[in-house]
DNA sequence: ATTTGCATGTCGACT
DNA sequence: AGTCGACGTGCAAAT
């Protein structure tokens, strides 16, 4: 068996792992499934969950040395001792199409703007999308004609403790320029303790659904 | 070829795969790589990057019904609708070894605490690790003879404007309480706006090293 | 079961 | 290259 070093292939392989980069890792001798994508991603899985246990990004380099597979990116390296091939099979044709994803925070936000009066019950003249400050971009900020500013910041799933806290440094940009503004957090749901954060800073929580 | 819907296998196929669940999610005709652990988890991956294209975690439930396949896992489906399977195998005796990593936030946090006076210079009394308030645990707390808390937030990467503002949510804590306090965030860099939003609110980042 | 924060997070967008 | 926030984030630990 010959490994190609610029191929995609799959490896299932008794061998053990060596990561040295960010952190330090050893994975110890197993058996595991090796995969190397067509843009030098190198992913090394065992038989449980979701994440693999070693991995690198794109743009990675293999390099083959009898029975060591060494693969660096940047200042980190991955090196694998094979003990043992099981299989080794090079993928032809590897599709690099996407996955196109409905619910997004971004259908949210559309669905906010568009439903503007209906959701906030506040009429405005102007309304910005990732209104820029210091802070941070805000997702919708809507501006009344006496220059109130309404800030919406927008969560798809349910909205945490650390959301709140992003909101309040957006808030806080507002303060320092002395403007009037109210806030809001809008999201399918939100945490208890997040909401009575919210509550405790003059924020409010806006439930929004998707459909 | 007949897939064996309770073993562990990976497989190479022409297919197209929907997803509905948290969002929704279409995968359209293409090549992949799908792959079935022993936990139950279901992979499928394109030819780029990390992340798995479409995936379920543990205890998902496969069913197979001619040229389609389904996987379920609470409320969230998987279909998969093959049109050629170019491979089909299973893993026998995949290891569970988990990797040991080095490195992590909790290393850098017993770091800090067993070098205190060199890295913080300022002699307390007692220390306490993941100090708790209402807004979230702190890494560490150090308290002085008067009774002065510092709060030293560990981050093991670079710190971001949201680590910042996830120690000011730490630090309200103690303004809530009345208690006299001096915050500190240690990590080995620090983002320039995530530095200045700092010193603004008089908190002080620490550089700390690993090794 | 819910909440919370870490992660070698990964990735994309923008400066 | 550096900075920043989203993600179907996944995941474990605490409550």
């Amino acid at each position: 068996m010959v490994i190609n070093a610029q191929a995609s292939f799959i490896m299932y392989a008794l061998c053990e792992v060596d990561y040295v980069g960010r952190a330090c890792s050893h994975l110890s001798l197993g058996r595991y499934l090796i995969i190397r994508k067509n843009d030098g991603s190198l992913l090394i899985h065992n038989g449980l969950g979701n994440p693999p246990q070693n991995y690198q990004g794109s743009k990675a380099t293999l390099e083959v040395d009898g029975n060591n597979i060494t693969s660096s990116r940047k200042k980190e390296t991955i090196k694998i001792k094979l003990h043992e091939v099981f299989m080794y099979e090079e993928l032809k044709e590897w599709s690099e199409n996407e996955v196109e994803v409905k619910n997004t925070e971004k259908d949210l936000v559309n669905r906010i703007i568009d439903n503007w009066n209906e959701i906030l019950k506040i009429p405005i003249k102007t309304i910005i999308r990732e209104f820029p400050t210091k802070h941070g971009p805000i997702d919708i900020v809507g501006i009344t004609d006496v220059g109130m500013h309404v800030i919406v910041e927008v969560k798809r799933g349910k909205a945490s403790l650390n959301n709140c806290s992003q909101v309040n440094r957006y808030y806080e940009h507002f303060v320092e320029h002395g403007i009037d503004c109210m806030v809001k957090l809008a999201s399918p749901s939100i945490g208890s303790n997040a909401l009575s954060y919210l509550k405790k800073h003059g924020f409010e929580w806006i439930q929004v659904r998707f459909d």
